[in-house]
Order: structure tokens, then sequence, then C-alpha cells
DNA sequence: TAGATTGTTAATCGATTAACAATC
DNA sequence: TAGATTGTTAATCGATTAACAATC
């Protein structure tokens, strides 16, 4: 397989050629260089071209590249050709928020339903979505082969939801409790926490 | 300054001990080792070594380390031995939830006001704050010294409220707005964007 | 003391950049 | 053609790991 040599750190970048490609897209832009690229990215013309080639070649020379072709290209190296559906886990201030979030929209994910375990919370409206019992969690994602949840449930029952959800056959899971969650080496976890963002910065602050 | 040298990489980890050294505080703790760390967090225990001795010796041979010294140590690297005050630029759910968000309690940071332009949420409640006006914003900041700002307005409206915030004196930024924002290099950003992450993982998904 | 673990140096590994032939 | 820009190789740079003397 070609794929398992591929760097993670270049997988990475991708989402970001993808959001500035369409970003230029919208602007109706035609074509565009890994020069331009680099510039509004600030990564360097010559890593934009190395990570592109670990993939294929879509350039031209003299030319660069076609905004649409590339594009779709990187689309299907991320296999966002199609549109994933995704469950969000957790129906308070962040459920709510991601419930609601009109980003996901063309960015190849769509949220199919929304869950809680909070009486309170079941059977209320959130966003265009019901808010429904967590049990019925598992039979929701065989059926509709679901396979991308978003966790937004108290740190302390994170990892006891996330063993229902990998039970379940969730294999990618977007996390927002800061937490480590421990999964099997086939399930993805990538958590948002956004105060290490800002301990990060902090540290350059007076 | 020794502190310019010390690569970005390696503050970005920092934080990530932090976290978890204040986990093992909860659990009762008292002592761990690089090892120990090492494993919770799935970093070598050398790299764990490495990184903290770019800024002392916090360790005991034979022993590991004490987690509460490490602890106050690192959060004293970070500046976070004080609270840093922080602003919420945008009352639209993102901007919801950062406000009653529980996790900023500790961990150095306070949300001090939140701002909005839309005359329809000025003076609305937003958890324990009343929405403000944003044209308020650059008297409140300099008044109270904040440098801190979360940025949670539409994409097409962030570059120019970033704008705002800088000229007001903003020296760090949470962008959750799914773009590449244009700062002077005195001004750190940190963009959260949940598609990036979400598209990471879809490359790994069949 | 014997065992454990640090802080650090040197070796290895991997990622980024510079340079350029190929070619549109 | 002349100019521009790709894809790729080799050189550089930086980060991670292995190993170990020091020492608690």
């Amino acid at each position: 397989m070609e794929n398992e040599m591929i760097p993670d750190i270049v997988v990475g970048r991708l989402p970001l050629y993808l959001r500035t490609l369409q970003l230029m897209l919208a602007e109706g832009r035609q074509v565009t260089s890994s020069q331009e690229l680099g510039e509004r990215l600030g990564i360097s013309a010559a890593q934009i071209r190395k990570d592109l080639s670990q993939f294929g070649e879509f350039g031209k020379q003299g030319t660069g590249y076609h905004i649409d072709y590339l594009l779709t290209q990187i689309k299907k190296i991320l296999h966002l050709d199609i549109s994933w559906g995704v469950v969000v886990v957790g129906a308070g201030d962040v459920g709510h928020a991601l419930s609601r979030y009109q980003g996901f929209t063309n960015r190849g994910f769509s949220v199919s339903k929304v869950f809680d375990n909070d009486p309170a919370k079941i059977g209320q409206k959130v966003g265009n979505f019901t808010v429904e019992n967590i049990t019925e969690l598992p039979e929701f994602v065989r059926k509709e082969r679901i396979i991308v949840a978003m966790l937004a449930v108290p740190a302390a029952q994170a990892q006891q939801v996330t063993d229902m959800l990998v039970n379940a056959g969730i294999k990618a899971i977007l996390n927002y409790a800061p937490i480590n969650l421990l999964v099997p080496p086939d399930v993805r976890v990538q958590t948002i926490d956004p105060v290490l963002h800002l301990q990060r910065m902090s540290y350059y602050l007076e």
C-alpha cells in the first residue's frame, strides 16, 4: 500500500490546502501556483509541491495548478468525495453549537443525529434535531453505517462514552473533552481543547 | 534571552504535560516519572525529559518528579501563575458555549466580557454575562489590560474584527473562524477549525 | 548498598529547503 | 522563443531517540 508511507504531517496539511483552494474558487480564481498557495498559508512553495507530489502530479510546468482540478483531487485523497454522516454525542452547549454549525456543509460532513443521556434533554429540539436517548445510538449508527462521532460530554464521562462508541463501530472521534481518550489502534481520535491553544500562546505573552 | 531558542513544538507540549499532571494530582498522586507521563501521553520518556530540561532541572534521580512542584514550574513557564482575562467576541452559538464553558477555571483563563455587533443580541444574557456592544471593546480591554480574545464571528467578518482587536491592543487570539487571519508579528493566533480535524481523520477511513 | 531515574550527549531519524532539469 | 513553474533529487536543518554517567 502506498498509503502507508505518507507521513501523517503531510496528510494534516492537505485539509489546509483544501480550505485555501475553496476560498480561491469562491473568489472566482481559476489557477494558482505553489508559490501563491504558500504565501497565503505561510508555508514554503517547495513544501507544497513536495506534499502534493506524494499523491500524484496535479500541476503543469509554467502554469501551476488548476484550482478546480486540484480541489477535486485532494477531496478524493481525503475521502471527501462523499459526505460523511456524523453523530453528535452530548447535547450541552458544545453539542448544541456543533449541531447548528453551518460550516460542515460542503466540507464533507453532515450531522445525522444528536444524542444525550439526560432525560431532561431527550426529546428537546436542538437546531433541526430532536435529541435522542444515547441508548439508541448503537442501533442508529449500525443502520446508517455511520463511523464518525463528535464527542461533547463532560470529561468525567468521556472515556466511558468512548468505549460505547467504539463498540458501536465508530472509527473516528472528534473529542471535545480535555482528556486523552484510550481507543484501539483502528480508531482515530482528534482532541480539541481550547485551553491547550490558549496556554500555548500565553508562553509568549508578558 | 534564553526564551528565544526554545522550539515552538516544545512549548506546545508543555500544556499537555500540565493537563496530565493536574489529572494525576486530582487522582491523589504525589510523584511521577518521565516514563509514566510518557505512557499516559503516548510520548517517549526521553522526549519529556529533554523538553523539561530546556527550562531547568525539575526532577530527582531515582525518584522522578514531584507532581505538585513540576506543575507549579510549568505554570510559571507558561505564564499561568496568574489568570488571564479574556474577551469573547461574537455571541452566536460558539460564543455562547465559550462564555459558559467551565473548563477555563483553574487552567489560567477567565472570560471577562462578551461582545457582539448585533443589536438583537446586545443587552441579552449569555451565561453570567450581558452581551456588550462591540464598539465598547477597545475601551474595555485597555482599561482592564486584557490582551487575549476568543473570536467567534462569521468567517466573512473575522479579518475585519481581528484588525479592530489588534488595534485595541489584543496580543493573542483564539480564532474559531475557518480562515487564516493576518496579524502583525507581535500578535499570536491559534485557529480551531473542527472540519480540519475531521478531514484529517477521513483520510484513514474506508 | 542496589535499584531507579534523571539530565545530557551523541547517534539516528525524519522533515524542510534549495536547486535545477524538464517542460508547458 | 522566453518566462514561468512544476516534480524531484540532494543538501540542510531540526527533532527524536538511545545510551549512559551521575546520583538520589
